[in-house]
DNA sequence: TTGTACGCGTTATCAA
DNA sequence: TTGATAACGCGTACAA
């Protein structure tokens, strides 16, 4: 039984050396692929790296060169679908690039606490930040407070210059509503996410976008919370008024709440009133009736996210992406009048 | 404009220590709240701190303590709604606790990928290990590989001597199977979860207690996915045997799509067959019909977690929880013969 | 109660 | 191509 007491020493870099009969400078230029190095030597390192199984202490890395290898992760969602893969793919990027990934969930979207959440993440010495912080406010509490740190924001905010990406959410959001005009609709709602997300307020944009191209009127947007609680309710009020033939739901959470809002008040949908949502999450093509949505790909918006990091990071030339594409998914929720 | 040339230096423990008129050392001791120091002097140096904005660099801190700080989160999960809300939990604990987290997602279950991964968690320094390993092989794996580090995973394996936790499986799946016995359901199927995952074992189980005690047939389970798409396509080959009257689902998605396939084959639930799911997903209350279901508290899990591994980690006791609470959800799906 | 000297494991600098 | 030496910022041991 080994206790914690006598647990050995990790081997370091002057063992390796002394094994392989070199300084332990010339294993650390083994290690950092210096050019200038003769093969035999590098071998012998080598060699005595994998019979010590040695691995570089990474604190006394990050220690010597301020560098850590890691990227932080600033997240202010609370575990929906969309955010939740993206951190996924932001995670699988950065392992594969060698990063290590320290993620912290805001607490509040207050300034201080996101002044703290920065602090401490800089003290990580995180090299870069990707922001999933979808609130306006955290958004510009960012750009204020002049972070000294390279960082990324999943969200394009309106009028950022800043370095930052996201499906073409305003696009979408139009596909869906054109959707339903093209259907024969007219009278069109929308059930909008809180005031203060980037994404609601582009998914509302594209709503608003779409009415007026068509020439079809305008109704104020429901603000809702993202949840399907909240769309039952609505679903529950909205029986109330019948001025309106579809709803487009700002996500599909709400979309399927507001559809049993509808279902329990005697509304059917499709043949009443036509529903369809956004983001295509998992279940969307098996709920009753199967949800017309639009779909994006979450993971693909993180990798990216980390792309462009790691450019930044590294003082590379900054990739750039299109917007990535949204493919609205046509299901049985939305049908014609 | 201040260019990362001229960045200047971060201020460390000496310039703090020249500020207050004292020796580093004293300011370490104020930093790490040594019991010996006058308070005039600590007073003095907090003031030189604040003044400073000095923060102490955790990399140097970790190089000479060879504590990080930092605990792993070891996930063989794709990002389902159970797991992925224990990771919120746990990251929320361990930050309260001054811990910052590291996440890693398994991008395979062999051994040699388990290995590498914990390699590189060790590498971190982390003092601990957080393992979100559904599958019983790469628990397995991890005890015959010898950890040199604390760690605890959120899967109870049968039979496991190690320090884990979860919330009680057998008996929530007992209660649900119970709920649909006392509907007046004499045979039910059951949809499980992949072979090799620990939860579907435990649920599996908690499926044949039940029936054993009531006397019922069992059936030979169906293996599944955990995707909603696989319940649909099962729901669809259920209908060409119509020897059940009940579905007891190893997971909400699953019990969605099986009631999507059902739905398509004409089959109507609950009238003709009850179906319950477990998880109790945010839409399981919404899907048409409502979705009964076992409920838990994953983020619980989560802080719960952290809490243990703290205490082996600080060689303080460790705290003993109860199995963790399950709630049956009765709902719609499932009703009365 | 406070300060001095040293070492943690690595990379950077300069000389050989 | 290699090696000696000096940092990096902090905590610990010991001395004052």
């Amino acid at each position: 039984m080994s206790t914690a007491s006598e647990r050995a020493r990790l081997p370091s870099i002057r063992d390796v050396a002394r094994l392989a009969g070199v300084s332990h400078q010339t294993v650390s230029r083994v290690l950092n692929d210096h050019p200038s190095i003769r093969p035999e030597t590098k071998a012998k390192v080598l060699d005595a790296i994998s019979v010590l199984d040695y691995r570089p202490n990474l604190a006394a890395r990050a220690l010597v060169t301020s560098k850590s290898n890691m990227l932080g992760i600033l997240s202010a969602t609370i575990g929906e679908f969309g955010p939740t893969s993206s951190i996924a793919g932001i995670e699988d990027a950065a392992r594969e690039e060698g990063y290590s990934v320290s993620t912290l969930n805001l607490p509040a979207t207050s300034p201080e606490a996101i002044g703290n959440a920065v602090r401490q993440l800089s003290r990580e010495q995180v090299d870069g930040i990707v922001v999933l912080a979808p609130q306006v406010r955290v958004f510009h509490v960012l750009r204020g407070m002049s972070v000294d740190m390279p960082f990324v924001t999943l969200q394009t905010a309106s009028g950022s210059d800043g370095v930052s990406l996201s499906a073409d959410q305003v696009a979408g959001a139009r596909a869906a509503t054109e959707h339903l005009i093209s259907l024969g609709h007219s009278d069109i709602l929308h059930l909008a996410g809180p005031q203060d997300w980037i994404e609601a307020e582009s998914r509302m944009r594209g709503y608003l976008d779409g009415l007026r191209e068509a020439d079809l009127p305008t109704f104020p947007p429901i603000r809702g919370d993202w949840t399907a609680d909240f769309g039952y309710f609505a679903g529950k009020e909205l029986a109330l008024r019948r001025d309106f033939t579809a709803v487009f739901a700002a996500n599909d959470l709400m979309a399927i709440g507001l559809m049993h809002g509808f279902r329990d008040s005697g509304i059917r949908v499709p043949h009443d009133v036509s529903v369809i949502g956004f983001d295509d999450i998992p279940v969307a093509a098996h709920v009753a009736p199967s949800l017309s949505t639009v779909h994006q790909d979450f993971p693909e918006l993180g990798r990216r996210a980390v792309r462009i990091l790691l450019a930044q990071i590294r003082g590379e030339q900054v990739p750039e992406f299109g917007p990535l594409q949204t493919i609205l998914r046509a299901r049985e929720s939305a049908a014609s009048r």
